[in-house]
DNA sequence: ATTACTGCAAAGCATTTGCAAATGC
DNA sequence: GCATTTGCAAATGCTTTGCAGTAAT
């Protein structure tokens, strides 16, 4: 019930974005009186290489090895943190679980999501966005984000038989 | 990645409606072989009730208690036949969990929510319905239904202070 | 020096499942 | 009578939390 707040935001594909989208990352903790700390950076960085939908959990398998391990609870309570920063967005739609997108170099989008593949197809679509402006207007809502999903059968999956 | 399939509905909001959804669930039950029981009944009842948003798990609490009480284990069972059946909603919106809501007597609607007191708000929008077929149209995408869900601060809460 | 963060393992919680007894067909 | 359902309790799976040690400021 205490979703979102801020937003540290940057857009860019570039290599240098990381280190943006971490500045800002960085000026959000300072902020708040909250530490700078390597494994922030690392699960930062590994959000930010994801390009797909993940889980949480998931995330946390593929830091659970290697050199820069992470344990779950840290993967957890970061990822809570960046959504916090507006660093990420919280998707729940596929299936009953979170799902994590990053905000960055990621413009506001919409979803499809298919009931056969579970495949998550993003579009966009100022009408829509229009549109629900005037209708918060219209019934006194303050807006501060807004979601769309349509569920159905992919083309891929339609063509299988 | 396997959601709703048929649709088994009614509406209108008279006492006998609850008759009409029933029937419509024994079809349903019958058609697949699936048995017709007191505990199917009276989850259905409970559900047509409640005129909220309500997840799973209150609902079994409630049904918990009392003469007619029924085990957690066939609430979450059955409430998966009735979401097969058409007759309940999954939303996912609100905080991690799914909710329910009942489909016959409660037209298609679109949610605002409320991030700081948690409160539902229904609207319809048929602009919004239409753009969303065109949009499935031009992406070959075969929608079988969408969810719209708008983040915000309610009129109520925006009020206090 | 403080105070916060991390890793770990244990606890939580909603949901699912196995199984024996009960019940619909 | 046979197959499905039910209730119960145990298991599951993701997420959160407590705690002692470690690191940031």
């Amino acid at each position: 019930m205490t979703p979102p707040t801020p937003k540290a935001r940057t857009s860019g594909t570039g290599k240098n974005s990381v280190e943006a989208v971490w500045n800002g990352f960085v000026a959000f903790l300072r902020q708040r009186g909250d530490r700078v700390t390597p494994a922030r950076r690392i699960v930062l960085e590994r959000v930010l290489q994801r390009h797909d939908h993940f889980r949480a959990d998931q995330l946390a398998a593929d830091l659970a090895t290697g050199p820069e391990r992470i344990s779950r609870g840290t993967i957890y309570r970061t990822l809570a943190l960046l959504h916090e920063a507006g660093i990420v967005r919280e998707v729940r739609d596929g299936d009953m679980h979170v799902h994590y997108e990053h905000v960055p170099g990621h413009m506001h989008h919409e979803h499809l999501v298919c009931d056969r593949c579970g495949r998550f197809i993003e579009f966009t679509d100022s009408v829509i966005d229009e549109h629900l402006r005037s209708v918060c207007e219209r019934l006194r809502f303050h807006q501060t984000s807004h979601r769309v999903t349509v569920f159905g059968i992919c083309q891929r999956c339609a063509g299988k038989q």
